[in-house]
Order: structure tokens, then C-alpha cells, then sequence
DNA sequence: CAATAAATGGACCTTTATGTCTATAATAGT
DNA sequence: ACTATTATAGACATAAAGGTCCATTTATTG
């Protein structure tokens, strides 16, 4: 459904917005599982997403850039894997512009309906919605703000 | 959305239904864009999940092995790329069996979408419905019936 | 039986996604 | 100014998906 990737982005977002304080890549890292030489990677799409501000040195690390409330899961889906349009036809087919035929329609309306479902979600929804957020990641001395 | 192989699969399923007739690889490789090599592992898996039966030798090839009206989308995609379902948590965490935190519960609602669309179509209905069908696959002497 | 036409299975190659490592650049504290 | 800490950038490695090729098997026809 989604890539590892986007996987990797949704927890490391979720887990700043549980935190509301930087954290540095590796905290980020250990708390979402995610292999650390790999979050760096992914972090940096954040931040040139818009997602995240990033900050160098001592004291510095990763912070929301905006609050939970206006970040949905499509943006950051978006952010580091594009989720593609299909909107045109796989198949060398000329001349038939927004006209997609059945099988193609079902496929773009199922894609549609994704967007649609993350695009109303917002990372706010994420945490408030329940005592286990992001799986129980414990919030040890490590990585608590 | 959906990986190349179940696009290729989808594919070959329409022609075939098209058709109404065997159809060999190749013509079917030829019809629906697909590199010949490797439309023939997709018809192999297709084959092997009983969506199409296979006959070999001189005018053998491939059919439908049911009625269009009996195979849904879900049905051939998930015979060659089986959507993967989310029901364990990705992090580590034991003891919240199905109670998945918001985030994959969102997800996994999102396959869920998907899945029941895929369910609800069917390969019939992906023929009637337009003039254009698989996107104006012409069918030529050497791929007709 | 021989020849031809097809699918099957397996080995192999290429590309993309995922993951690792290291050197560099920026920042803060001393 | 020096050192420690942190993100950044790029090279590299591994795994998975996509794709090619060929020998083998099964079937049909003459």
C-alpha cells in the first residue's frame, strides 16, 4: 500500500509530534525502529518537504515545522513517495485524454479514494486518538524531551 | 497503487475476456504491451491461481478458466501480488493484537478501501462498459479470434 | 515418427528500493 | 580558536522487482 519509506516518515512524524520538542536522528531513529543511517535519509526529504526544520550542531536536531493540525498524511506520504497519478493510459494509447478506459478508471478511482482518506487525516488525529500512540513507543529517558 | 506484474496481469485478463477465445502469450504479449518473457511468468502465475488454464502445443494458449462475470479485480491481483495486510504492528511491539495505533489503523483502513473497490469489481463489467475498452486495444487479424 | 507450435522452468541480467558508511559542513559550548 | 555534536551529501552495498533468454516438456499436425 505504501513504501517502507513512507512507513519510515509517518513514524518518525508521528514521534515528533507525541515529543513537541527536537530530537536529533538517532533519538528518532531508536524510538521508531527505523535503521538509522536510513532515517537520515528520509529526514532530509522531510526537511526539504517543508515538513520538518532541521538544525545542525549541539542542542540541534528536528522540529514540526507546522503544527500537527496542518499536517495530513498524504503530505508526508507526498514528501518522500508520490503516490503516481496514473493519468495516463499505461498502454501506448493515444487520444483518449482524461477518457481512461474501465480498468484503468477502477485503478484511478481506487487511488483517489487513498488520497482522499489521507489527505483527512491529519497527525493531530494520530496522537490524540488513543493511549498508544504509534504502537506504544516507549518514551524512555533517551528519547523524551 | 498496484505493482507492474498485477497491471500486466489485469491486462492480459481483459484481452482474454475480450477475446472470448485462446489466445497464445504472444499474441497476448503483443496486445496489451507487455514484454512477451515476462508475460509468460504472469500468465504462469495466473495460471497456477486457476484464473486462467493454460494448454500447450499447437493451438494452445491461454482462456479464461471462469466466466468474466466471477472474477473480480481482487481476484487477479492478488494472484500474482498479494496485497500485504498490516496486521501486525511494523514496530516491534507485541500485546496489542488487532488494537493497531491510529496511524496503522489508518493504513490498514486504506487497504481495506482498496480491497473491498477491487472485491466489488468484476472482469465483465470492465468490458461492457465502454466502446474502449483496455484502453483501445485494437484487435487486429493477428490478435482476433 | 518427425516437425512444429506452444507453455514451463530455471538461470541470468537490469533497475529500483532499501540500507550502510564515511567525509564534510554547520552550530554550540568551553 | 578548539572540540564536541549534529545534520548533509555522496559513494557504496544489498535486496527485491522487473525483465530476458534458453533448454525442456507437452501437444498437434502431416
Amino acid at each position: 500500500m505504501i513504501s517502507q519509506t513512507a512507513e519510515y516518515a509517518l513514524r518518525a512524524m508521528v514521534f515528533l509530534a507525541i515529543r513537541e520538542s527536537a530530537a536529533t536522528g538517532q533519538e528518532i531513529a531508536k524510538a521508531t525502529q527505523v535503521p538509522p543511517g536510513y532515517l537520515s535519509k528520509v529526514m532530509q526529504q522531510l526537511a526539504k518537504g517543508k515538513l520538518v526544520k532541521s538544525q545542525r550542531g549541539m542542542g540541534g536536531g528536528f522540529v514540526l515545522a507546522r503544527e500537527p493540525e496542518k499536517v495530513s498524511i498524504l503530505d508526508i506520504v507526498n514528501a518522500v513517495d508520490p503516490i503516481e497519478k496514473l493519468l495516463v493510459c499505461p498502454l501506448g494509447v493515444q487520444g483518449h485524454g482524461l477518457n481512461l478506459c474501465p480498468l484503468h478508471k477502477r485503478i484511478s478511482e481506487a487511488t483517489a479514494q487513498v488520497e482522499n482518506a489521507f489527505a483527512r487525516s491529519t497527525l493531530s488525529e494520530l496522537i490524540v486518538e488513543s493511549k498508544n500512540p504509534l504502537c506504544s513507543v516507549p518514551l524512555t529517558p533517551s528519547n523524551r524531551a
